[in-house]
DNA sequence: AATGAATGAGTATTCATTCAT
DNA sequence: GATGAATGAATACTCATTCAT
């Protein structure tokens, strides 16, 4: 939490900014309808009202939160991927980014992984916001490591974003169901030994 | 759902079968919350009541309509995969399955790739029964691939098992978001191209 | 039960007797409203729609079960008050039949000392049918006790009636209540050396 | 009414106090099974979440209200009582005061001698509460009475305290199963008149 | 900006009663 | 007579949202 906390701390609303830590809490632990706006405010130390004059409503409160942290996540993620060369090291260090985000807060991995599903409203709009951006980057990536000649020619990049990804997604999944006893970014080594030897040129 | 019909009739209360049958096509359309015990009583034909003597509440009949359909993929899958003697064939034929049954009735895959994941209780309940048992079977086949020597030894079954799964869940939801003007079913070649490249022995 | 059911055994539908039967034990332990018809059906080993053969309606079957138990008290009590001379003598034999009649059995206590007083409705009917009766007895017996001068001119035969039915009511009540380790009955004695020492002449 | 409204009127939420005001008149026409919350808080002018800021549900209104006037009426008869120095006397003002309250409002007495008896579960509470406490006033005043030496010596405190009690009781039923064309407060005398010289000590 | 009391639309569930068999 | 599956009207309670202060 308290790294989500350092992250922001911009010019928004400190207020705002209280209700939107409070609300992933709360939501992670209870679940969207599980959880009521009194107790989000509660949590935030606000009262019912003051949540809607930052928010339309409780559905936009969701969205909100999962915008910026996408947006976020984004944009951590360009500036780090910058610095690596390879196509091949940018896919790894891609993984282990997504893989680290979601690991480091449970609540937060719980807001990814199962509220931004509740719903297929949500899951298109996501789908089509952010979200594509996300996928673009990572379907960008792939395209780069094609074009490098470091792939197989008959592989297609979307395909590959589609797999990585879903391999991504549930790989976080199965640590949240789980104990959560191991650190979840330790995954994406072994994870691309065999999506990137799958996709990779023989080389003989 | 003439399909899901005619694989069902068995003897089990014909009412009872209405009104999953029901349940599914609304549920799938205006999601759980969306979705009243009215609404899927009038669907079936039935009055409302009638719901309460076949389901202990709403909650129970999504439950049974999941549970029922694993369970049927699951009997189903394993008589074909039965048929099947190369592991590589059978787990090309896993995948096929999974994505002909979810490809098949676009209201059945929204009950599996959204409404399932509604909230943490329905996942975790269902990650620990039915879709234990699904996921073994794959497992398994990673298994006996692995003994029959073709595929990499430093490979990890488990791993290997939720990157294909992943992979799986991931065509599906794509497609379901999308125009679903493609056959679902055809994406199984091309992902296994990959996966399978991806642990299988270098053979140069 | 026992006891009830010896009594009855007339010509009466022997299935309507055990819906009776059943029907007293189940709304005294749950109450009216606690009571469900099938509850009482199931209990009575009938289906639910036997019961409808038998009685108009759940109100009617408590109605019916309540009229033929004072009835019956009621005939029971006439045959043996006859056979006192006395009126003092059978004011304390009415007592000791009212105390003895619902301090042997709880269920059927309770019917009468809770369950009749439900609803002003049914208060109102009962007061006004096998009540009037039953009062009019006790009312008749202190009449006669004035006539043969054995009580104090300025009383009230109908202000006795009610004290008197009262605190034979409360000693009921208060027996209900309580853990139910003495015999009602037993009140009956102090109870008369009280009420009839205050009604009567007095002796110097 | 408007004498109940006179007494309270204290700093307790005035939205309460007219929510229990309306409820006492509803749940007095139509008993508590045939009155809706709706109804209640129609008759209140409050919307029907309302009440539900003020009491946990339609069980507990009806107890706070008995509860609430209970403990009223304990209150003012304690200071009333402090007044008279004889037991006598202050068994005399205990049933007037008794016939005089209820008497003065049929909402009320129908709250009291109807509503309250719904339930065993109702009636045990309310005879474990403040009911206890009411009743421990009367036997406490015979007691006196007894050691005052103005009683038989072979009376028994407590159960002249239950005699006495379902004699006012009584009286207040009949009064409200009838036409109410009486004052009920002016049974108080006659009913005394019997009661105490039941247990008087012979004075010849 | 902030509050939180008040709102009232919305819904899962129960259960007395019916009636085709 | 007997059944019990089916009915559907009826209702307590919740909670997102508003707005007067």
């Amino acid at each position: 939490m308290s790294s989500r906390a350092s992250v922001r701390q911009t010019k928004k609303s400190e207020k705002k900014q209280r209700i939107q830590e409070a609300a992933i809490h709360v939501l992670a632990k209870n679940g969207y309808h599980g959880t009521t706006v009194s107790q989000i405010a509660r949590a935030a130390g606000v009262a019912d009202g003051t949540l809607y004059l930052y928010f339309d409503n409780k559905d936009d409160l969701l969205l909100k939160i999962i915008d910026e942290l996408t947006a976020q996540f984004i944009e951590e993620g360009k500036d780090i991927l910058e610095q690596y060369e390879s196509p091949m090291d940018r896919l790894r260090k891609f993984a282990e980014l997504h893989l680290k985000n979601l690991g480091a807060d449970e609540d937060l991995a719980c807001i990814f992984q199962i509220e931004l599903r509740h719903n297929l409203r949500f899951m298109k709009m996501f789908s089509q916001t952010r979200m594509r951006t996300y996928f673009s980057i990572l379907e960008g990536i792939i395209h780069e490591a094609c074009e490098a000649g470091e792939v197989r020619e008959d592989v297609d990049a979307r395909l590959t974003a589609i797999l990585l990804f879903g391999s991504l997604d549930e790989l976080v999944t199965n640590w949240l169901l789980s104990e959560r006893d191991y650190a979840l970014v330790e995954m994406a080594g072994p994870m691309l030994d065999i999506l990137l030897n799958g996709i990779a040129k023989k080389t003989n």
